[in-house]
DNA sequence: TTGTAAGCGTTATCAA
DNA sequence: TTGATAACGCTTACAA
């Protein structure tokens, strides 16, 4: 398998190999019809397929883009990716994406791996602990975009989302309507999301006059989630309404409040801060704060390809506004 | 950028481009501490970083596998994806996804793609449309497993769930729960998941010794999907039950209900075949039929390292039990 | 213990 | 209009 070569079609159609070479990139200016003919026919009949590999160690580009994930099963992602894949395929670059499974290990391997394999430019969904690997790519030139999440100290095109701006307001509008016990529960501080998500908690807070209590403010793993929240409503005053970080701490909560015979909208009010598949489907009682997915991704592929193709431009941060809903 | 190779490497350390390459593949048997220093040196004063593409080019492979997914955003192609990866991860071999998008045209470039890249096997949710593709690269013995969908008259490794079987199971549920007017609704019958589903259906109805109504299936695309189920719920008869035969014929029939102020439960029990996620958050009344994703992109790989490491087996269609929840 | 040289399958330059 | 030939950056016998 695999082992018809250029030289062999080139043999059996009785041409040269640049002929052949010249054909498959559809330089047909000079060629005969005749010549056209049998290159074709040879290739047919050997079941010759071209050796990419090859090609681009020669060309020096691989018309790959590739895109790092955090978590490929975190639904954002996958549409930001969509939107990616979307914008390339009109210029035929094609897609990879790798899942870095929120690992800086695994993370810096896919990295290097993509780099090592020429892809022409990367979109990274950040892990943060790789720094001196971003610093090295950025500082080489290698065409990269950061997407959701900043790096702080890095000189980088980054597309992410208002995060302190929208958390802020969603907070307000649980005070405008009356809350005044506003719970923040969030995984550990330690990608720029949660951070900011924190600070427009805190900001709303403060701007309406409100204490920031720091036994509503429940920092914890998943697994830590539930006994945690335990013991946010043990307090004497509990929480009325509570905003969940994302989607994930949004499950843990869902099932606390099921153990516990609550009901959204009814004993908490609470907003999520994730695109949720599927969120049309649940309680109507319930708000999220929807990212801008696929404009995102749109954005980062058109900075990326930007890089690409050598034009000048200082690198820059995106902020898109969320809608909430 | 980038133009750092191995010969300049050797030149700054003082030695030959093989003495470097050895280096760079661990085989210091032979070698002196000091040449070993001197490479690392020049390693990193220059900031080299090796070319993969060249080594496979030698090499014949790349350590790398393809997954074609024919949605990115679909729930379970995702969980899939993520199990094969974390198989393949012990074996220092990576993956790549791509996005084939429910797109023949889009999966034969991916797929002709990542061969020429020389890509060690690939893992396909296949479109069903592209049987020359499929069946060429089974005959010259390339490494591959269908995931998800049978694709008729090609004898390849697959990984499918019971569809026929568990959508027999739930209708049966149904009408041990005394529904006697059980609707189906399903996208165009294009790929073999949504046939079988369908048999499934008519299988539990005749060992019932039901009739099998055709007004109360519907074939429609996602866009017609609410004008189908409009006109099924102006039948004089109308059913008490529905089976939606995924997730995005879930979506648009929680949007008809919706408008229609019917509740799931109440107005209509519902089945739906797909892992959702956040299912747990979602009203209690509904079922679901959940593929066991996980174990299934574990045993596609397994199925997929065999064949890269030319084990012999003759192709299996291996079939997984669903769970109704 | 290290170096020389050929080769992997293409593309590109230039000559014929 | 086509063909030699030299790259591309690495690995690998084999020689030294």
């Amino acid at each position: 398998m695999e082992k018809v070569t250029m030289a062999d079609v080139a043999r059996e159609a009785g041409v040269s190999k640049s002929t052949v070479s010249q054909y498959l990139n559809k330089r047909y200016e000079y060629m005969s019809e005749k010549t056209k003919q049998k290159i074709e026919m040879a290739i047919d009949t050997l079941g010759y397929q071209p050796n990419f590999l090859a090609r681009s160690l020669k060309q020096k580009r691989t018309s790959l883009i590739g895109i790092i994930v955090a978590n490929i099963t975190h639904y954002f992602s996958t549409e930001v990716s969509r939107a990616i894949e979307d914008f390339f395929h009109q210029y035929d670059l094609q897609t990879i994406v790798c899942n870095a499974d929120d690992d800086p290990d695994k993370e810096k391997k896919y990295i290097e791996m993509l780099r090592a394999k020429q892809v022409d430019g990367l979109i990274i969904f950040p892990t943060g602990k790789n720094n001196e690997l971003y610093e090295s790519m950025i500082n080489q030139g290698y065409p990269v975009v950061f997407v959701d999440r900043k790096v702080e100290n890095l000189d980088v095109f980054s597309v992410i989302t208002d995060n302190t701006e929208s958390t802020c307001k969603a907070i307000q509008h649980f005070i405008e309507n009356g809350h005044e016990n506003i719970a923040f529960a969030v995984q550990p501080l330690t990608v720029s999301t949660r951070i900011e998500r924190l600070e427009g908690y805190k900001k709303a807070l403060n701007d309406a006059g409100l204490e920031v209590n720091p036994n509503y403010i429940i920092e914890a793993s998943i697994p830590e989630m539930k006994k945690k929240l335990e013991e946010l409503f043990s307090l004497d005053v509990k929480p009325t309404a509570l905003f969940a970080a994302n989607d994930r701490v949004f499950i843990a909560l869902g099932e606390f409040l099921k153990e516990k015979g609550m009901k959204f909208g009814k004993d908490l009010d609470v907003v999520v801060f994730d695109n949720i598949p599927f969120s049309q489907m649940l309680e109507t009682t319930l708000s999220f704060i929807i990212q801008p997915a696929a404009k995102m991704g749109t954005k980062a592929a058109e900075l990326l390809y930007q890089q690409i193709r050598k034009e000048d431009h200082d690198p820059e941060v995106f902020v898109f506004p969320s809608d909430i809903k």
